[in-house]
DNA sequence: ACAAACTGACAGGAGTCCCTGTCAGATCAA
DNA sequence: TTGATCTGACAGGGACTCCTGTCAGTTTGT
């Protein structure tokens, strides 16, 4: 295919480029969330993104990197807004663990499909799985240096701080998992009391 | 299809389906395990089962029932396991809660299938995940009982001791997975204590 | 104005998958 | 033995997926 280099509709190459990509993106984080990974074909997401087959190799090699690309990507928007709210607030750190929260709880409230992406659909196959444990990796080693700071970096040794994140993470994406899909009923504060307190359950000294 | 009621190779009708089930069963449960969900087709069941396609209706509707099967039948082999051990073991709670931990580390090692199917691939479609959703609660109910004779059962409110056993048990179970593929390195006894441990922290009184 | 670049529509080949149907040969009951 | 039953092998329709390729029409820079 050839390579853009020329400007058309008013916009540059690189400017249409990213802006399909961009696209594509969106559907396939959109496609995850309402039918999930079988659903989510590259016909599927040329369509809903209104582009031609040929303008995914543009910008992926496969399928596959199409569902990374979305599972990176509302991984970014969950990490940029959890960073965000961690150097605003300025409180205790259970303060601090409980505004994380409020404002994870209230971006997949707006966004089901972020959260559905983030938290029911990565693990649809062994590629995205592992991305997942990586992504996993990142909260908990956040989860665990809060607890530090908490209760003291002495509380606990690294690596059962790390598998203590690990847990609480990965329980805490099933508790989200089953409210997205409503097989838990809860408010969206009684969600994030819940997660907060089992935080703080599980990372006070022993 | 014609339905078996004549005696066949010395085996009865009755005798002759079930065990072409249990072969099909058997079949995708490896399947899961070694190819995931779009890897388990049904042209690749009956290969693995040596038996051809048209038998696989015999046993089940559509493919999504033999999935639901596989998942069924590793689940029921754990919680078989668990309320065994639960039954023999008579100490101290906490000595309960680490001979069940022990006995499931100890059956996902000598059988790595049945635990990738119970932990890695069970959210695959929406009907298995809803049946996994459904297994995690009774498991958390297990685990909230228990947690009730270890704290006394005010420690904790009903409600609230479901949902300490569901993100228990879900972390537990991330925990497990990130384990048999190798992600999380550790000795099935360093598995056992961090999962006991965790257990006890997340469950003790406030 | 005109050639080059870019775009969308669509055709189609190769590969799978699901599911049904046919058919020769093995096995059984009478 | 013989006719009904059961089994395995395999063919093939219909639908779908991935991916490539063609081509007319639009937009651009010169």
């Amino acid at each position: 295919m050839s390579t853009s280099v020329r400007s058309y509709g008013g916009r540059s190459a690189e400017e249409r480029t990213t802006d399909r990509r961009h696209r594509l993106v969106e559907a396939t984080v959109a496609l995850l969330a309402e039918h999930g990974e079988s659903g989510t074909t590259m016909t599927a997401i040329c369509a809903r993104a209104a582009l031609t087959e040929r303008y995914f190799y543009e910008s992926f090699a496969h399928r596959e990197d199409a569902l990374l690309a979305a599972l990176d990507q509302v991984c970014s928007q969950i990490a940029a807004a959890a960073v965000g709210v961690l150097e605003q607030t300025s409180g205790s750190p259970e303060q601090r663990v409980h505004a994380v929260m409020a404002s994870f709880v209230d971006l997949v409230s707006r966004q089901p499909s972020v959260g559905l992406v983030a938290v029911v659909h990565s693990s649809a196959t062994p590629t995205l799985r592992a991305r997942r444990h990586e992504l996993i990796g990142t909260f908990a080693d956040l989860v665990a240096a809060e607890a530090a700071v908490l209760y003291g970096p002495d509380a606990w040794p690294a690596e059962r701080a790390r598998l203590q994140g690990l847990v609480y993470i990965a329980g805490f994406a099933e508790l989200v998992a089953s409210w997205l899909t409503g097989e838990v009923e809860l408010s969206a504060e009684q969600l994030t009391e819940t997660a907060s307190d089992l935080f703080v359950s599980l990372s006070r000294r022993p």
